[in-house]
RNA sequence: GGCGCAUUCGUCUAGCGGCCUAGGACGCGUCCCUCUCAAGGACGAGAUCACGGGUUCGAAUCCCGUAUGCGCUACCA
């Protein structure tokens, strides 16, 4: 019943105004698979409710800002298919998307809000602030700026502008009251205003905060719900306060919960492979991330796990995403892409795992591959791996001409050098006279010189396997040698006859 | 320190007052299949639902407190 109604509420919000969503990523590096997740939220939630999906450029801190940054991100969002609908690179009629062209829009606002009294000019250095910082944590007391400059007099104000300090402008938190908001999530939140300080909205190099661009552009670009990440809760009552004094109506908030690291902390760049891009390049397929994440703080009941792209979109709501922080379970994300990776056709696979093989493949191994021999070898390995770049370890011997082991391999447990010669020479001998190298024919061929030699099946197998592959555990020994062929086959047969001689 | 949020198997999660002696999945173990390895199938181990009080005939589910974790506490986002 309780759910029931928040769905009512959930679905009355989406009826109310059209669907406009943002993601508004800050290029500070290459995007990781935390902020990526928001993103598919954003675009899950557009397709969902036949929705606009923006993407929005935050690039506000001049400092951190990374070149190519954003060329990153729209490559791993095109990876994983979150086509966006407006943006750089698309167009729409409320950009410009990129934050830094948008500044007079800032200004305008924050100075408005100087005007109405909603806001102030202040003129504190640095190294005060940095003072009473250090001042307020040792003494415990709350942190914030002291609101030195909130009641400054129009005189005092000249003075500091004389000295041609170039101020910042912070907003004027009431002293007194509450602040709440809904979150679709995570219910009412209340914060206490005296708990919250004067906070900069706009810099002394007249860039926004992210606080004011955010209340600023969410506004103006129509945006209904803003889907973020669980550390934004915070600033949450900033932009409430923003939006009450600009005259403007909230959008819906949408906080989930955020990822973590193995050490149960935001996820960040200390903790290793976090890019997404890298997870393209380790060989996962976009499909199986996009299900694995999604199913990161969202479920759809107790037991369906893998669904498509159009399932997750059409089964997707607010109520179902969780509270708490996820940790990202790289064991369980292996599984997943095997299970994609054995739905794909072997002519796709094969398309898919081909770069791989052309990019890790030993050197020695003349490129370009034979797309035609990579297609008979790929129903053999789909199966057996996890990821694309697992292939070219697992495959190696398919490609390569000198095999390296060491001939103790050939001769298994409860076996004895005498019975490998013989079966490896019977093995040669049978094979050179056959005229096709079918698999069924080479299996059958196979079994009756076993029976002739007195042996079992698995006693002739398992040295030709090492023979042919030089390892213990391959595709199906049959299939191996049917496509590795005639000549190959016999010539690592007499190979492995050699070593036995050596040893 | 202050404020906010959270807390169910190792991990991802189901659970919305009786269906829960808590379900599923990954991983792990045993077995079956089998030329090895995978895949697949069967079975199993694994959670006193953070703890303590309350409310109720009945609580993993509601309330309060405590603990722990995380987030915010920047002219970062």
């Amino acid at each position: 019943m309780y759910l029931e109604k928040r769905q009512e509420i959930t679905e009355r919000l989406i009826m109310d105004k059209p669907v406009r969503v943002r993601f508004a990523p800050s290029p500070t590096g290459r995007p990781h698979v935390g902020n990526i997740r928001t993103a598919m939220f954003d675009y899950i939630m557009a397709r969902r409710f036949n929705g606009t999906f923006v993407l929005r450029i935050e690039d506000t801190d001049v400092e951190r800002k990374v070149e190519g940054a954003v060329e990153y991100m729209m490559d791993a969002l095109s990876w994983l298919g979150l086509e966006w609908d407006e943006g750089p690179g698309k167009g729409g009629d409320y950009g410009p998307y990129y934050q830094s062209q948008r500044l007079h829009l800032y200004k305008e606002a924050a100075e408005k809000l100087v005007a109405q009294g909603n806001a102030y000019y202040c003129y504190c250095s640095e190294e005060r602030l940095e003072k009473i910082r250090k001042e307020q944590a040792a003494s415990k007391q709350m942190s914030g700026y002291d609101r030195h400059c909130r009641e400054l007099t129009a005189k005092q104000r000249a003075e500091y502008q004389a000295q041609g300090i170039n101020p910042v402008i912070r907003f004027k938190v009431p002293l007194e009251g509450q602040t709440m908001f809904h979150d679709i999530v995570y219910g009412d939140v209340t914060f206490e205003n005296n708990t919250i300080d004067d906070f900069v909205m706009l810099k002394s190099d007249g860039y926004p905060t992210y606080h004011l661009a955010n209340v600023v552009d969410d506004h103006s670009m129509k945006i209904s719900h803003v889907i973020r990440a669980e550390e934004w809760i915070s600033s949450t009552p900033r932009h409430m306060m923003m939006y009450k004094a600009l005259g403007y109506d909230p959008p819906e908030y949408v906080h989930h919960p955020m990822l973590v690291g193995a050490d149960r902390a935001k996820l960040s760049k200390r903790h290793g492979s976090v890019s997404l891009l890298e997870y393209r390049e380790k060989g996962y397929l976009p499909e199986a991330m996009f299900n694995f994440l999604a199913l990161m703080g969202w479920s759809l009941d107790d037991k369906t796990e893998i669904m498509t792209r159009r399932q997750l979109i059409d089964n997707f709501s607010f109520e179902r995403i969780g509270k708490t922080g996820a940790f990202f379970n790289i064991e369980k994300l292996d599984w997943m892409n095997g299970v994609y990776m054995r739905a794909l056709s072997v002519e796709d696979f094969t398309n898919r795992v081909l770069p791989f093989l052309e990019k890790y493949l030993p050197p020695e191994v003349e490129r370009p591959l034979d797309a035609a021999y990579v297609s008979r070898i790929a129903p053999l390995i789909q199966p057996r791996i996890n990821t694309l770049n697992d292939a070219a370890a697992y495959a190696d011997f398919f490609f390569v001409d000198k095999l390296e082991y060491e001939a103790s391999m050939l001769i298994g447990k409860k076996m004895t050098p005498e019975v490998v010669l013989a079966a490896l020479k019977g093995a040669e001998e049978k094979l050179s006279s056959l005229e096709s190298f079918d698999q069924n024919l080479l299996e059958d061929t196979l079994r009756r010189l076993a029976e002739a030699l007195g042996i079992k099946a698995g006693q002739l197998f398992n040295p030709l396997r090492v023979a042919t592959t030089a390892r213990e555990a391959a595709p199906p020994l049959f299939e191996t040698m049917a496509v590795l062929g005639k000549e190959r086959c016999l010539n690592r047969i007499k190979t492995a006859l050699a070593k036995l001689d050596g040893s």
